[in-house]
DNA sequence: ATTAGCACTCTCACCCTAAGAGTGCCAACG
DNA sequence: CGTTGGCACTCTTAGGGTGAGAGTGCTAAT
């Protein structure tokens, strides 16, 4: 479910879970954050009394106030301005004050029939995702593919490329597709005159396929040892690559939406930015997101400086993984200003994340 | 070479060719120009003359500058500010003034070892380039992969994926991979119960690879008609991947930097550029380009307002195709404010196209 | 043709002020 | 005692006015 992140709690769990607020604190929290989310404008006791028709006296609703910045949930940006939240009152309201709006089946309907257009190629699957998250949250989307932990081989198939290249396609037991050219140089030394037509190469694959499946980088090989000729050295090449697969967790990332956080005030110096799409661009920061995300299962939610990267403070993430349980695993949600409209961000990453799911289980049966 | 793309001159081919200009106005629009993509501050005739040791009082550049604004290559925010070239005005400058600071040879050197550092898989190799040419311009980069205008089949793979799914690996004859997961559903409609297990989908696989060699979709379609059970459904699945292949003229686009863009002044304001991350994502607006770009050859510079698209007025862009020469075609180029250091960029475009070039054709030996 | 000089224009940074928004506190009220 | 109206206070923001500076265009002299 949506939880906080860490960690840095200066301040008791008890404040953060919002439990010890009274109503009235808990209502005014409320209205302060949902004002805020939409008019990007540091709230005013009076004003948040005659949008929110509260039933007391914009004074009372100092007090309140008062009460919450004393607790670390609101901010004065200056003496005569307005409250604002911060990220523990964000944190606050996801955590126990929010209600989230959830999709309504005309949307998921819509969404559905979206995924159901495209041909059935996880990459479309991928890119859809993202630009649905994207539209439907009015921030930027992130989408990684969905890769086993354990990398395994599936399946190899060498191919002819005009008659200077070979091509090692490899389908991993998660269903990955990866590929990778032979370099003819490398190739010639290692045959040494040995043929390398078609027909070679499809017993060359039919040897490995035929003993490898399922196995692992070291384990292809520990066995491709006892291989010779081109086998050998095609099966050099697939342990190589499920290697690879098993090294780098998040290889391409799909995103989308970017221009959406563009127009929120807060970036509205686009330099602003500049940091964080260069972390996101950086990849082994989504990488260090996976197994958070995996342990916790559901959405999640890290809010501004729960962030563990400095570039990422002014930011929120809503994410969460997806996958075959136990088998391969992708990450998805979006990013926004931390003035992010979570009521309908969570929901909508929560369907995807269970959208993508069925897609992968149902269309891929799993994996080993 | 380097060129402009059209079309819409309400001004005399010879001004824009910059032929007809007096020595004085071509030093005198050089050195705005190049000043100005420096400073982003317009240029005074003081400043020139001072800055660039001009040999003529201010009150001469001054008129120089008059003469040059009736043209229509320098403009004036307003009465007392310095000038600034119009778009026209860095047509000119690109087309005859500019002397291209050529990559030196280390810089070459640097760019090629850091393709020889990574594994041969051509998504590498554009996410490398786009990096590249991003980092060496402080611009945002654009690449797209290299594929054939005509798709024609090369090799197919039918894997067993866990038990529920059967997965298509197409390998076309241009060296690009696509795949597909058959639908378990409709595999099992068609198949009526045919076994379904790695034998006989290597089976089905032979015989499309024996005969289909080199076909474009409707021919494989055509002759699909003649098989039957598995090897026609397969068939069917081929045909269609490889239209696909053919409507679909961009289908990914790789892209870096555009945090670089951020940071330019024109672009402090965010929300210019969201514009730009639109159109870019739209593909159509790439689409469009492939063929441009191709006739020409070589470099193609496209100034602010020559650009078709409306968003795009604002921002320049240094193109080039890149590909097997007939056969796979791709593009790849920067994308900046039209202040941008055309010196640089065009080098550094030009030498990452011959570069792809030579990836292509010596990894790939071209293409049927 | 070039240049020095000069009047003119326009922006920009600065300061000042007034208006407005919002707070915090306090005394009064039910 | 929680709530409320009132009020003084603070701080931002927008507007207007000013002076400096930059840069131009023109003209007359070389």
């Amino acid at each position: 479910m949506v939880g906080e992140q860490s960690s840095h709690s200066d301040t008791t769990a008890s404040a953060r879970s919002g439990l010890d607020l009274t109503e009235r604190q808990r209502t005014v929290l409320r209205a302060v954050v949902e004002d805020y989310v939409l008019s990007a404008v540091p709230v005013g006791s009076r004003a948040l009394v005659d949008r929110y028709r509260l039933l007391v006296s914009s004074a009372t609703v100092r007090s309140a106030m008062a009460e919450l910045e004393a607790l670390g949930l609101l901010s004065h940006p200056h003496t005569s301005a307005g409250r604002v939240p911060s990220d523990l009152g964000y944190r606050v309201y996801v955590e126990s004050l929010m209600r989230e709006a959830s999709l309504d089946r005309s949307d998921q309907l819509m969404i559905r029939h979206q995924f159901s257009q495209v041909q059935l190629t996880s990459n479309e699957w991928l890119r859809l995702a993202a630009s649905i998250l994207a539209g439907s949250t009015r921030s930027a989307a992130v989408v990684t593919p969905a890769k086993a932990r354990r990398a395994r081989f599936g399946h190899l198939q060498l191919v002819e490329l005009g008659d200077q290249t070979r091509l090692a396609v490899l389908v991993l037991a998660d269903g990955n597709v990866v590929q990778r050219r032979l370099d003819r140089a490398v190739l010639e030394r290692a045959m040494a005159g040995e043929p390398l037509g078609q027909a070679h190469l499809d017993a060359a694959a039919a040897t490995i396929n035929a003993d490898f499946a399922g196995l692992t980088g070291p384990q292809i090989r520990r066995r491709a040892a006892k291989l010779t000729g081109l086998a050998a050295h095609a099966a050099e090449v697939v342990a190589s690559l499920v290697e690879d697969a098993d090294t780098v967790a998040v290889e391409e990332v799909f995103t989308d939406g970017i221009g959406n956080v563009l127009e929120q005030p807060e970036f509205a110096e686009g330099a602003k930015l500049r940091g964080v799409l260069e972390v996101l661009q950086r990849s082994d920061f989504l990488e260090q997101l996976v197994p958070v995300l995996a342990r916790r299962g559901g959405v999640t939610v890290i809010i501004g400086h729960e962030n563990a990267n400095d570039a990422m403070h002014e930011v929120s993430l809503v994410f969460a993984p997806y996958g075959a349980p136990g088998g391969a695993l992708g990450l998805l949600g979006v990013l926004g200003p931390t003035r992010m409209p979570y009521p309908r961000a969570i929901p909508t990453v929560r369907y995807l994340a269970t959208l993508m799911n069925e897609l992968i289980t149902s269309h891929h049966g799993g994996d080993a």
